[in-house]
DNA sequence: AGAGATGATTCTTA
DNA sequence: TAAGAATCATCTCT
């Protein structure tokens, strides 16, 4: 309304002075003659319509009814008319090449890569399978991922279809407005003056509207994904017990290690293969069975009795197996055996280790602590000469000496057999050899 | 249902 | 950055 004031302000200040609008734009001659008229006449003759014009809302319905209708017969009008066409289509122009430089929004650009990543927007894609993959690896990769997955995808699917039945909506009810304002519009610049571009331009802002409104879905539906994402992911706090064998195993190697109870990269990795966990799993067990060993050695002592006497036996199965060989084979190769759960990374170590139990060496490393353990328990049960008790029976295998005064396991990085090489304090076994 | 066990998380520390 | 420590949340057993 102020642009329509203005301009016809513009048209009674500007042009019925005698001069051209801005943009060298002047009244066209009137169509019914009047070349030479005097220029007040002519001025009058603006000057009421512009007055009819501006009052024209003030009116009522019917008053103005009667105007509009005197107005479109008026002589003048056609010249009126053409001008405000012009001058509305400049001001349109203008509006609309500000507008159109806009750049893309950041933010519903960021919503649409969302959606389009998540498989909800774009073509159909197994339903965002890469997130529920990506979460199911961080929960541990147990078999019952795949039903939390298959629920994953059906709930995604289930938020991908209301998103488009909803998108369809939006797009629906847009074109049908859109057509509907440019019928009304078409309609209105018969009586008043309305140019191609400024509907065009009127259809923009529609446009522009609508989109508003799909910005607001989108942002609906990626907030409902996140949910939906938390929730899943969130299923790992949803803990399950590792399975028996699991336990076991990671028991077996924790008892075996009693002294250094620290597993490499490496051994956590094999651990995680043979348990079916992930590596960070290895870690938390060992870091909660360690705090909680030392917590209450005394609650462990029967469990570790237990697993004292398994290790003992299947080490005693190798030194056996080791043995034949020894006499079978060359006594310096002897072929590798398997010692339980674990194998021996190198028996010639071990058979090293042996050697020197009596003595200062000892592997530096890691590997070297384990054949350490191993020989640990061999020495074990080769000092038992078969008079290995089962542990239960009141006489304690394990004494918590592996534990420092402060509290603490000895030096996790010092091996051992480095502090005790001849069962110090620090040995698993020290009350039960020699 | 409650207690204890256990896997995971978070914060602190060396 | 890994380990310790505390704590949470859930499971399992009684």
């Amino acid at each position: 309304m102020d642009d329509q004031s203005r301009m016809l302000q513009t048209l009674a200040g500007v042009n019925l002075a005698g001069h051209s609008v801005q943009g060298g734009m002047a009244l066209p001659p009137p169509p019914h003659g009047h070349e030479g008229a005097d220029g007040d006449g002519r001025k009058q003759d603006i000057g009421d319509i512009l007055h009819q014009i501006m009052t024209i809302t003030d009116q009522s319905l019917d008053e103005a009814q009667a105007k509009k209708h005197a107005l479109n017969c008026h002589r003048m009008k056609p010249a009126l008319f053409s001008v405000l066409c012009e001058i509305k289509e400049k001001t349109g122009l203008s509006i609309r090449g500000a507008q159109e430089e806009d750049p893309p929004d950041p933010q519903l650009m960021r919503l649409d890569n969302m959606l389009l990543a998540e498989g909800v927007s774009g073509p159909e894609k197994g339903g965002g399978s890469a997130a529920a993959a990506a979460a199911a690896a961080a929960s541990g990769g147990s078999s019952d991922n795949s039903i939390e997955h298959s629920d994953y995808r059906a709930k995604l699917t289930q938020i991908r279809q209301i998103y488009h039945t909803e998108l369809e909506k939006y797009e629906q009810a847009c074109n049908e407005f859109t057509t509907h304002v440019m019928n009304l519009l078409r309609e209105q610049s018969r009586t008043r003056p309305i140019s191609p571009k400024e509907i065009e331009r009127m259809v923009g802002i529609i446009h522009r509207k609508f989109s508003s409104i799909q910005m607001q879905l989108k942002q609906s539906t990626c907030e409902a994904v996140m949910i939906l994402r938390s929730r899943f992911l969130d299923a790992r706090r949803k803990r399950r017990n590792f399975s028996k064998q699991a336990t076991e195993i990671l028991n077996e190697y924790f008892y075996s290690h009693l002294s250094n109870p620290y597993p490499s990269e490496e051994a956590k990795e094999e651990l995680a293969k043979k348990c079916s966990i992930t590596v960070s799993q290895v870690s938390n067990w060992f870091g909660n069975k360690r705090i909680r060993y030392k917590k209450n050695i005394g609650k462990f002592q029967e469990e570790a009795n237990l697993y004292a006497a398994k290790t003992a036996v299947t080490a005693a199965h190798a030194v056996a197996a080791a043995v034949q060989n020894n006499q079978t084979n060359s006594p310096t190769t002897p072929t590798s055996g398997s010692s339980g759960s674990f194998n021996l990374p190198n028996s010639g170590d071990m058979f090293m280790n042996m050697q020197s139990l009596n003595g200062d060496s000892y592997q530096g490393s890691q590997v070297g602590a384990n054949v350490q353990s191993q020989v640990d328990t061999l020495r074990h049960v080769i000092n038992q000469t078969g008079g290995y008790s089962d542990g239960l029976g009141g006489n304690s295998l394990y004494s918590p000496h592996n534990l420092n005064a402060n509290g603490g396991w000895q030096d996790a990085t010092t091996p051992s057999s480095v502090t005790s090489p001849t069962e110090g304090p620090g040995s698993v076994h020290s009350d039960t050899s020699n």
